[in-house]
DNA sequence: ATGGTTGGAGCCCAA
């Protein structure tokens, strides 16, 4: 059985409803991942998706805030979620395919503007966060998984447009990019995206704030498609959607998709 | 060194 996934950080879910049917009528993942759907479960405008075919979905929600989703054309059981470092966020939800694929759709705190825990508390509680995936993981080490999200973190060089000038722009420091790799050692997790896409800058997200994000492509991975070794050579045809950042009222994210032959 | 944009809640906070 092979299929094909996405993972999104949709910035509202009801302010986009739009895009996302755009996404599932024109590239047809069987699993879509979002992030920071930003509304209680029952706020979900699931109707819309399901007349898609998308009639299956498993999240967590908040007001306002947060929030993540796994909608899909397969049969989902609910696999769990967590309230990683006792944040009381919605951040975390999993399910199970029908082929037995547990597939984790994470949305890490990103984590404030500075990066010193000392002076500011959500620093901190990204670096809680981290920890507490490692541990988890590290206790229950996950077999036939999948993991996909907006861990906001471009752990390479080639993850943002200029290292240098991001060495502490949170996201991008190395205290960060060591926290990520202790979560992906602790799971035996492979980076699918950069099993596919080895060499060359790739980005998954570009600032509101600049003038043109497309000609100043001052763009960062922060979006991922992991998966345990048992799995990840079935990878491929990993790609990032960089038009969907072009459309029309956008997230400031495109979506990331991974293909799996089982 | 600074400011730039967006979304959601509710007259500011998080990203």
């Amino acid at each position: 059985m092979s299929f094909t996934l996405a993972t999104w950080n949709i910035n509202s879910v009801r302010l986009r409803e739009g895009l996302v049917s755009k996404l599932l009528s024109e590239e047809a993942p069987d699993v879509l991942c979002l992030q920071e759907c930003k509304s209680p479960v029952d706020k979900i405008p699931l109707q819309a998706f399901a007349d898609l075919g998308y009639p299956h979905m498993v999240a967590q929600g908040q007001k306002g805030y947060n929030g993540v989703a796994i909608l899909s054309r397969l049969p989902l059981e609910e696999a769990g979620s967590r309230d990683f470092a006792s944040l009381g966020h919605a951040r975390h939800v999993a399910a199970r395919l029908p082929n037995g694929v547990t597939v984790h759709n994470f949305y890490v705190p990103a984590g404030g503007d500075v990066p010193d825990r000392e002076v500011n508390e959500k620093f901190g509680q990204k670096l809680d966060y981290l920890a507490e995936m490692r541990d988890t993981f590290h206790a229950d080490r996950p077999e036939r998984a999948i993991l996909v999200g907006d861990l906001n973190i471009a752990p390479r060089e080639d993850d943002v447009w200029d290292h240098k000038k991001l060495l502490k722009v949170v996201s991008h420091t190395p205290v960060e990019v060591e926290a990520l790799g202790a979560v992906q050692d602790a799971g035996g997790w492979t980076d699918v995206t950069r099993a596919d896409i080895p060499d060359g800058k790739l980005y998954s997200w570009w600032s509101y704030r600049a003038k043109d994000w497309d000609a100043a492509d001052k763009g960062r991975r922060l979006d991922h498609v992991w998966a345990t070794a048992d799995i990840a050579t079935a990878a491929s045809d990993s790609r990032v959607l960089r038009t969907a950042r072009g459309w029309e009222k956008p997230s400031d994210h495109a979506p990331v998709f991974a293909r799996f032959d089982l």
